[in-house]
DNA sequence: ACGCACTCCGTAAACGTTTACGACTGTAGG
DNA sequence: CCTACAGTCGTAAACGTTTACGGAGTGCGT
């Protein structure tokens, strides 16, 4: 089968017609309309997608920019995939694709969104991983290419965007060591310009702060997100002459490493030094000691990224009235057995 | 900048003449070459894809289709990414481009395949997660597109696929417990009809009945391969009355859940059951006791997928001569402490 | 018999490229 | 002076769709 061409020859229709009953206008009779399909069904043909956004100019495809930078490959674990269920759950209402473009570690990703964009092979795009500057967005603003970030960014003051809640988990985190009685409590962040780093541990200092406790620099430790980081944090931590008897995960992954480099020295998580994670709870719930931590539900923060995006666009923008706004997503916090000790009970 | 025919007004030269100098043909003077270059440049243009591949029939871009059912969500780790690394650095010498097809968990693979090919937005596929029987595998090949396939199947007798040794796997880890006087030694696999899980129990029955060992049904645990899986699977091991004294974990991650679970039963692993994961390693190197565990290459696998793939691509097949033959992909034992203890000196 | 509204369908132009073909130079060789 | 040829370039057709426009046919009321 080769176009709709043949298909309207093998049906002795004109390929204005055929056109029409497959795409369901209106102005075409019902018998005419079951012939086509039929013989549409029966001979596999399907529109080719070059022809028809040629002629339209869209696509119905939406983008997802990954980057698969070393630290990312490192780092995977589902946050992609369950973000992309719920993406999909919203684009399937409109027949919209999801496709995934993994922007390649050596190049840079502002030169490679370019280029996809360039390709006209989406109709829109969703970047993640901002930077604190971060070109993408100028890019994609001026081209009036309808866009949501995953993550805020300084790049400018109003552009869509959603972003986990930094701020509140670090502050959470801290008030609640510290009514378990920790005075000195550190912290992981990576060593990237990810954003995402600086909110955090600017929220962690206030908190602190707020407390009248002195905000001690030696307790950040810029690390890659990772087990192998996670073992690197501990081993960091013991090194410290006055060692601090509660930490703070970006990434709930660090954890594993971390155990394991703390059980090397015999300093039992949970019972010697407090840990909460970050980001996903199902992982860190099967550790020993399971790991406190804050959960985030993947599936409903896609579906926030698709609505937001549909509604930037003009197409789709009826259907979702309420859903331009920025939103910065909560995270809830479910106990484990890592940092369920008071630190008054130590020493 | 809207397309090659305002470039070309802007240059005073035909649209012909533009293309061409865009192009590298031959036929087209330097200094004219340089100017479009320079205007092309100058003005942001680039080719609109949709028009470039209705003309030419290809689009320079390769699809990796991922399933994202509940059961691969869970599963996810870095396995996908750290490939594409590889695939993309093979593709990257070709100016082609990669491209993940998600499928959404409540759509049939071989239909959501079907729409992203006729859509014609790929030149050719990359299938993973092949099932026992695939329907993708004879519509790919009916339909002349090329593809390789991550997995073995029974679908058809000749196509192009890389496979992990799971029977090689399977088979040395049986020969090393035994070695180490083990005699019963669990298993577990995946409920899914994943074709990977039989060729596992095949092997793994293979080299028990070498050494005249019974090959027992409740030793085979069907279930999902995640933490929660791992954690489960242990919790069945500890109800056999006759408990193994080790087992083989299909995914490694699972080691988190099996690890809590005889913890909690006071059952220590590589001390009172021998444990040993399967896929990759840097992960559960830093789990406490470290897991004996099958390493793979990631970034390897990707590359010699790539090449395959390009070899049986019309266009690309003479720079990949040697490439198109099927893989089992070896795969190599890292010692870990989770099996390094001889049973004999248990009871 | 005529006009009108309505339903259905065919025609052809457009979308933005690439490329086969031929035309036009200028130069070299006879 | 004629021919051959290489180097450039313009022209126009083609790729597979969608859709604005208009025309043919039907039924109905006048």
């Amino acid at each position: 089968m080769k176009g709709i061409r043949q298909l309207a020859e093998h049906l002795n229709i004109s390929i204005g017609t055929v056109s029409r009953a497959l795409n369901g206008k209106p102005d075409v009779n019902q018998e005419t309309r079951r012939r086509v399909l039929a013989a549409a069904e029966e001979l596999g043909y399907v529109a080719n997608q070059s022809g028809r956004s040629l002629r339209q100019g869209e696509t119905k495809v939406i983008g997802l920019m990954i980057e698969s930078s070393k630290e990312t490959v490192e780092n995977a674990d589902n946050f992609f995939l369950g973000v992309t269920s719920g993406l999909q759950s919203v684009f399937a209402r409109h027949k919209l694709d999801l496709l995934m473009l993994p922007c390649p570690s050596d190049e840079d990703p502002h030169e490679y969104l370019k280029r996809m964009v360039a390709r006209r092979i989406v109709d829109a795009m969703i970047i993640s991983d901002t930077q604190r500057v971060d070109r993408r967005i100028d890019f994609l603003s001026r081209a009036k290419i309808p866009f949501v970030a995953l993550g805020r960014s300084l790049s400018a003051s109003n552009f869509p965007w959603i972003d986990l809640d930094f701020e509140g988990v670090a502050d959470h985190a801290v008030e609640r060591l510290i009514a378990l009685g920790h005075r000195r409590i550190a912290i992981t962040a990576p060593s990237s310009e990810a954003n995402l780093g600086y909110l955090f541990i600017d929220s962690y200092r206030r908190a602190l702060e707020r407390h009248d406790i002195l905000f001690d620099p030696s307790l950040v430790i810029r690390i890659r997100s990772s087990e192998q980081g996670g073992y690197q944090a501990a081993h960091e931590l013991l090194l410290l002459e006055e060692r601090p008897t509660a930490v703070i995960l970006i990434y709930e992954l660090m954890a594993i490493g971390l155990y394991r480099r703390l059980m090397e020295s015999g300093v039992m998580p949970g019972r010697d030094l407090a840990v909460i994670g970050f980001r996903d709870a199902p992982r860190a719930r099967f550790l020993q000691p399971s790991l406190s931590c804050f959960r985030i539900s993947l599936y409903d923060l896609g579906v926030a990224l698709g609505r937001m995006l549909l509604a930037t666009m003009p197409a789709y923008r009826e259907f979702y009235p309420g859903d331009g706004r920025n939103i910065i997503w909560p995270l809830e916090l479910m106990p484990g057995e890592s940092d369920a000790f008071d630190v008054g009970a130590m020493v």
